[in-house]
DNA sequence: ATTAATTAAAGAAATATTTCCTTAATAGCG
DNA sequence: CGCTATTAAGGAAATATTTCTTTAATTAAT
């Protein structure tokens, strides 16, 4: 409407995005359960959300429901898979394999993340040379080697603060375009490479300022 | 202006809270330079965000900044930790001592999460009598024991989804007010539980689906 | 002292997101 | 075979959030 250049789809909503997963999980619970339909407003009711909004947010599959059915449980979770690039092998390099690094390593081995971490890199001698399941553990500096090679698009940061935002750079140089940084430096990169903070202190200050807002409430 | 109690502060919002702790980790690093004041535009350029709203933000706090000034860092910190809960003892009980369980136990004995984990609780027996740093990790059965006398507050669940239903349920019903859930499982609790969902999938699925479309937009 | 520049605060506007409402489709039922 | 209840879809309204504007305060410079 505004721009004149078309296929400018307008980039789906962070809000949207979140919730997609939360469907995807749910949806899988379902299927195993063998129920092949489901309503938006039966998922609303389970997922404690308002139904036209679940309508909204799996919209941007392409997916249509069936008036009286609804969707196709199957279907749906193919397409939000494919949304979110889930079913694609995403690999990824980590750097930092100390407690969260090794989690995140460990964590892949048994349950898919939608990531594939291929390898890690240490700069602690004590470090490399170890492996998390058949994810190896290298230095440091192998990671401007390897990357030639290997087209590796996403690096997960797991080190100490300090240090974030030069393995960030390095990441970056390595031709790396999406990071997922662990840590709470704030990282300082070019608007094109795509930063996805997951800093635990934001989870935990949602829940306690809210347990001390209905601290409140109670008295 | 609708509702004639008084008393009933809007709840801040959540992209709000969630800023906050940013906020907070750079007002850490720019006072270790030895800066007393610091303005919102200042700030607003570091993070990368508009500065009105960083005093819209930071007003959460009740902190006033003086214009030409801005804002005092030591005052501005102080009051931030109070607002978010961070420099009281919030005592937490964890359950699951696996990767991530473990992981969390140990980031604690280093660095403040805003939480205190006292006491970690497993079915496994070889789990049952180890600790991470101080914290010790019991039989799951002790939860109930130990949550009559130690008035905890705070439920961290670690454990495989398929039980997370379960012990979200086992500590409530020890008078835990607050769920910090990192399984996939949507819990099913009474609304005044305050549950803080934080699955790593939310930031995968962020992050792919905006690499995606950055992709799109190159070719 | 006076002025100019910077800034926080408060309110207005713009934008984004969610909720509500209407419509059309359709499967199940009588 | 037609009716009814349920449902997705699409648009409108309401709400929430962010950005923009104006104002007043205050400090530093002159
Ligand atoms: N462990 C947790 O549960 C947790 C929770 C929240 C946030 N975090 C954040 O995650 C980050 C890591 O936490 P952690 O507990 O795993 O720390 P850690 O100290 O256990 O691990 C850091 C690892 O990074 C390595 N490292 C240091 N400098 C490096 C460099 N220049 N290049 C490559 N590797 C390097 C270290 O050798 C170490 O193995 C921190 O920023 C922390 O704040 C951790
Ligand atoms: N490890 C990660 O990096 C990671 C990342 C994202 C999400 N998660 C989620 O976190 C959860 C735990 O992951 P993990 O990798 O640490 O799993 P894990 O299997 O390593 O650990 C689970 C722990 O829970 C214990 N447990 C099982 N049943 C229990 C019960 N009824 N009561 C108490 N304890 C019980 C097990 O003995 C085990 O020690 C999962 O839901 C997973 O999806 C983990």
């Amino acid at each position: 409407m505004n721009s004149s250049k078309s296929n400018i789809k307008k980039q789906v909503s962070e809000p949207t995005l979140r919730r997609l997963p939360v469907y995807l999980y749910f949806l899988e619970k379902v299927r195993e359960d063998g129920i092949i339909n489901i309503s938006a407003p039966t998922i609303g009711k389970n997922l404690k959300c308002d139904s036209t909004q679940v309508v909204k947010d799996l919209a941007v599959t392409g997916i249509k429901g069936k008036p009286r059915v609804g969707y196709n449980t199957y279907e749906l979770i193919h397409a939000l898979e494919d949304y979110l690039g889930f079913n694609r092998t995403n690999e990824a390099f980590l750097v930092g394999t100390g407690n969260l690094g090794s989690a995140l390593m460990a964590y892949q081995e048994n349950q898919s993340l939608g990531i594939k971490i291929i390898a890690a890199f240490d700069t602690n001698e004590k470090k490399i040379g170890t492996h998390v399941g058949n994810i190896h553990v290298l230095e440091y500096k192998k990671l401007f080697h390897l990357a030639e090679r290997l087209n590796v698009k996403i690096g997960i940061i797991t080190t100490p603060n300090e240090v974030a935002q030069d393995v960030a750079e390095d990441l970056m140089n390595c031709g790396v375009k999406a990071i997922w940084n662990f840590t709470a430096t704030i990282l300082d990169l070019p608007g094109k490479i795509i930063v996805q903070n997951t800093s635990l202190s934001t989870s935990v200050a949602v829940m306690l300022r809210r347990l001390n807002d209905s601290e409140k409430i109670t008295n």
